[in-house]
DNA sequence: TTGTAGGCGTTATCAC
DNA sequence: GTGATAACGCCTACAA
């Protein structure tokens, strides 16, 4: 392991030098900042974690707790932490954790920070971590109670009204919706929302909303395979079905096809999160796109300022409705 | 905080006693074990990992650098890993890195150890990490010159040959592969391999590979339809394209049936990866499946023997060709 | 502007 | 069995 001491012998320099040009002091002269920092490029040193921690109890990393991968937003929190000079870890966890075993990287002390991505966590594990260190939620899964600006999420309950719009515009009544649970049991804050802004949307157009064709399972293919399986056995199906999830919607239309119904000619299906495949899937599917690079990007902005007791502007998230074959014959 | 020093203080005993007590070192008497015990609940001592970590130069724990995400393999990683009281951290990076700066962690002196998944390092940066901590490299998309121990990855050229076998069988010809550019540079290890094996079953069949129908891009739908558009304006296309990823697979099969061609029908098409989505397309996709959970398992108990100084008996890991509509009508 | 020295919390090596 | 003590790598007074 290359340390300090290493890079002072390597420059000609005491450490303590070395510790100023890297703590940005700027009490150091050009010409030995430049030795160091040739000295550093050439020896590839970075500061060891323990050693700082232990005498500032600071790691400038920040760990990311996830349950689905979504390489735009992991490349955005990456490249936005680099800038300040963080280190981004992920961990990967289950949607849905009931205790804290699972979060061990948490209590070792080893981040400045966690953000949650698409992580469901006990209340009390969830104020457990709070009280240790700056926490950002993301991707709506859970709400916090009253630090609002730390959760960032698109609006769902508005994303999902306009697609709802959309789908009754183009004429259709008995609108299904399919709808999320994780780990078997708890229905995630973000699928809550959808489904009261196709409640609203519904209302607004004075179609009632008919309760049968909520259908709820897990994330994943099968649950669009059982909720088609669900409205085929209903003596009158729904002549439109909005899934919470492009995986829900790619069962959903499969298992319609296999039966001979045709997508959108005998009923449109919709999806969320606009998944590479729905492009290319057959039909195209008709879905939302969440703007996850500025996801990240915020995320890492608003936990950073946690971390510096900064505070920081209020930014707005969208989800954009993206139209295509299976909700519209034209597209 | 509360520290090991005001643990002794408290039960009346030196530090080093405590450390013992923590450390199961079994040279502690009954009465001062109790003592400290005692004063550990008390006081709610929990060790400083910092302060552990310093002084051992031990972290218990081992980055996965990766840049496919695959659920299976990152569960078992994670479990294998827990069973031995290790814990992983991911580090999200491109699959082809020219310098060191992405692997920061891995200077920090974070881990004990490092898995590549994945990814691949130019020869100077591997060599660099390989001198300061254990490696072990997964998926194929390189290679150990030796260490050939440390590389865990079905042996693509054998999957690959059975899946040529099978295409031949059906009375194929003029086979198209479709290989994989990391970069828009580099042909991994296992694009290569995958070659390799297409053209010895063809070789063995008495057919000529014809070069003019490979293909080359980077992993991606886009690959998919470049390929069959090339495939397209061929005077005579390939009968049936080895795709080197199911998502070019997708992509090809999506440009041919926008053009009116049919898969199985017209021309056959196959993939790699065995990605969910291979069982819910139409047609469903011929490909290779990985045991991502065995290649988890063992990556980590490798490590494990690396940093702990073991030996480990070596184990082979095989892929699996999973044949579906898109290369035979009657599946 | 630079270097020296002390200590963060822990474990390991000594003596006793 | 037990207790002093010396590191581990880093940062920061303080002295020069």
């Amino acid at each position: 392991m290359v340390t300090i001491d290493d890079v002072a012998k390597c420059a000609g320099v005491s450490k303590a030098t070395v510790s100023r040009v890297l703590n940005n002091a700027d009490m150091v002269s050009d010409k030995r900042r430049e030795l160091v920092m040739d000295a550093i490029k050439r020896l590839k040193y970075e500061p060891n974690i323990a050693g700082r921690m232990l005498r500032k109890s600071e790691t400038k990393s920040i760990l990311v707790v996830f349950s689905v991968l979504i390489p735009e937003f992991m490349n955005a929190v990456t490249a936005e932490a680099d800038k300040a000079g963080y280190t981004i870890l992920f961990y990967y966890s289950p949607a849905y954790i009931k205790n804290a075993k699972p979060l061990s990287p948490v209590y070792q002390g080893l981040v400045d920070g966690v953000i949650l991505q698409d992580v469901m966590l006990d209340q009390k594990v969830l104020y457990d971590i709070m009280e240790r260190y700056p926490v950002v939620l993301c991707g709506g899964v859970m709400s916090f109670e009253g630090r609002d600006e730390n959760s960032i999420a698109i609006d769902n309950a508005v994303v999902a009204y306009n697609m709802t719009k959309h789908l009754i515009e183009k004429g259709k009544k008995r609108i299904g919706i399919v709808g999320i649970q994780l780990g078997g049991k708890v229905e995630p804050k973000f699928s809550r929302d959808r489904e009261i802004g196709v409640r609203k949307a519904l209302a607004e157009a004075g179609i009632d909303m008919i309760d049968s064709l909520k259908y709820i399972g897990d994330v994943g293919y099968s649950t669009g395979r059982e909720a088609a399986e669900y409205y085929m056995s209903l003596s009158q199906m729904p002549d439109a079905v909005f899934c919470f999830n492009d995986k829900i919607a790619i069962g959903c239309i499969s298992a319609f096809k296999e039966k001979g119904l045709r997508v959108p000619e005998d009923i449109y299906v919709a999806g969320f999160d606009n998944l590479g495949i729905t492009a290319q899937f057959d039909p195209s599917i008709s879905t939302v796109a969440q703007p996850f690079n500025e996801m990240g990007e915020l995320a890492v902005r608003r936990i950073l300022s946690e971390i510096q007791g900064e505070l920081t502007e209020e930014v707005k998230i969208e989800g954009r409705i993206i139209l295509r074959k299976s909700t519209d014959e034209e597209a």
